[in-house]
DNA sequence: TTGTAGGCGTTATCAT
DNA sequence: ATGATAACGCCTACAA
């Protein structure tokens, strides 16, 4: 094993892996006759392709779908990127998407940003180096980075959870600044005038601070200024406690507190609870979320809910048709166009939400 | 455009996509030098890194992994499969996993079997399609099929959420039979002697029916053989509350129940309060799960903390450390060994429960 | 229907 | 330090 070997001699790894070629040696048929096979199995004579099925189950072979990928130029997978997955509603929505991406046989490939623009640009290159068919993105406010890299992609960009700014080629969302402004007018409605809204991470959670704007704004209009307490960091039912008694010192006859999440929220019952300020009879409490234990606390909690595993069906499901849509037009236009991926519109879709009135705001105030 | 271009005659597709070559080609340096400057930028000359970095960011150049993982014969991604995302526990634990890859740079590759294990089959060959770095499974039993590609492929293999079986490579979990034991140990402390199991999906979800077996047979032991209830495929607190009827009915004198999981544990207490049964005066209730709301109820529930961001973490550590030895190994061999990605030990990591005791189990039976 | 050959965009080897 | 050049494993236009 020295220098008398010409061909073979710069093999540059152990590379064990079972090929295409091993299936196709161990069938005596040619690569290209198993690579149809795999890909369309009626294309191939009924004498060859039993022999190339066993040879490939007794070889055990995988296909290496990086060197598929790379030859056919594209990659059945969608890369996905939320905020957080600490967050139950991103959950919800990722495990919509996984679903029904699954079902179509596409891989998804997920990242999160814990509330960075920076993060998301890493992200965002990062994902684009695998080729996706297709990104979705958290939210439509981006930095200018990411806003250039997602452009200059010829992949489809799907924004979810918030509608607004221009949309990329979906958007499926709902305005939190309309969720703001109906938490306003209920509670407004309920005859409150000394209103607190308590919210955490509003100035990176841009939906967070956009639910605070549509509420201060909404009071605005009665001519009604709340008292807007924002815990940091801090999104935890200890956080809620320390700003209602914050609130209280402030604004001794407060009289309604909305909450940024139901978390918050849990932790104001608890504080109230704990101060024997009676909810709802003395203060009003709503959250955002209906997460499960919202509607089993003590009183159950007025509250929004998003529809998050519909806005991850919905993603999946115009974005699918729309791959649907650009396949079907590249066959019509032979190789020759350019076509960007962009099968040219771009669709808004507004899933809405809907509030919850329970107990914890069913008092009307005089 | 016809017939007298001989070289890039065959292009085969638009692929305007920038390449390494075409920055080599702006920076006016060869190919190598810019892989070379991606991959180990000090290894350049302080005259080329300059003209080679502005020629990527002018071109907006980002590397294509499809390629570099092909010729490199790695991928930096994970292949994460649970079985739901639907379930809290396993989002949680998957994020902890997305967390720490995340900062070492790895993406995540996510399925779901839901609960299928010859969707699980499909999956792993799906995921090690793509040479992932390594395999995350959740469970140690899994069908034939599975077992073989899992011991073929060259690839660390992790199991989590449950110990057991003979492991791949690590195994990070917990015993669900002594869950279970735990509980009844509980209960029959309480001097509760007339019990039922309340459980879903048993059949599927083998953890589910390990905490069952393992509750049964310590009962077993004290000569008491609890009804086992089955609610089938619906996780819901109405079918918590079905149970209970259904239990009431073939048990009258019924002291306790425990649930395969919190949201069942839901169901029976409402369902008590709803005819007057007081938990825990009259009937002890557990759960599984600790969910958020399982200490807000009414009353607070008695159930079992598993370690989900734990184990998430223990895994990704585990991993991490096993991948840089084998890295470390691999340099000293040189080229010839056939290493098989598998430092050789394998590895378990029990990381344990907790059992929470609450108001729901509180009172003591003579 | 089946086979042949060139190319996908990198990395790694080797020579300079 | 830099640059040719051969893999990597598969897809696909084209020829047979």
């Amino acid at each position: 094993m020295s220098q008398n070997n010409k061909t073979a001699a710069r093999s540059r790894r152990g590379t064990n892996r079972v090929t295409m070629e091993d299936v196709a040696a161990r069938a005596k048929v040619s690569a290209s006759s198993v690579s149809l096979y795999l890909r369309n199995p009626e294309a191939v004579s009924p004498r060859l392709s039993p022999r190339i099925k066993r040879a490939i189950d007794t070889l055990g072979y995988v296909p290496n779908k990086l060197a598929g990928s790379l030859a056919a130029a594209r990659t059945r997978a969608i890369g996905v990127i939320v905020p957080s997955l600490a967050n139950a509603f991103f959950t919800e929505t990722v495990a919509a998407l996984q679903k029904e991406f699954d079902r179509h046989d596409y891989q998804l490939l997920l990242g999160a940003t814990e509330y960075d623009l920076e993060r998301e640009t890493e992200l965002v290159r990062t994902f684009l180096s695998w080729s996706p068919t297709a990104l979705v993105v958290t939210g439509c406010y981006h930095n200018e980075a990411t806003r250039t890299l997602l452009r200059m992609a010829d992949t489809p960009v799907a924004e979810m959870w918030e509608i607004g700014e221009e949309p990329f080629h979906l958007q499926v969302g709902f305005s939190h600044v309309a969720v703001g402004e109906v938490l306003a007018a209920h509670l407004h409605q309920q005859g409150a005038t000394r209103i607190a809204f308590v919210g955490a991470r509003m100035e990176a959670d841009r939906r967070a601070g956009q639910r605070r704007d549509g509420f201060c704004q909404a009071l605005a209009r009665h001519g009604i200024t709340p008292l807007v307490i924002d815990t940091g960091n801090d999104v935890s039912p200890a956080a809620g406690g320390v700003a209602l008694r914050q609130a209280l010192k402030q604004q001794p006859g407060l009289q309604a507190v909305a909450c940024a999440n139901d978390v918050l929220a849990l932790g104001v019952l608890f504080e109230a609870q704990h101060r024997g300020m009676a909810v709802p009879q003395k203060l009003a409490v709503t959250g955002f979320g209906n997460l499960p234990y919202s509607q089993v606390c003590v009183p159950p909690l007025t509250t929004v809910q998003p529809h998050a595993a519909e806005i991850g069906l919905r993603v999946a499901q115009e974005l699918l048709a729309q791959l649907q849509r650009d396949e079907a037009q590249q066959q019509e236009d032979g190789d020759g166009a350019d076509n960007n991926g962009n099968g040219g519109a771009t669709k808004v879709v507004d899933v809405g939400f809907e509030l919850i009135l329970r107990q914890s705001s069913s008092q009307r105030f005089k």
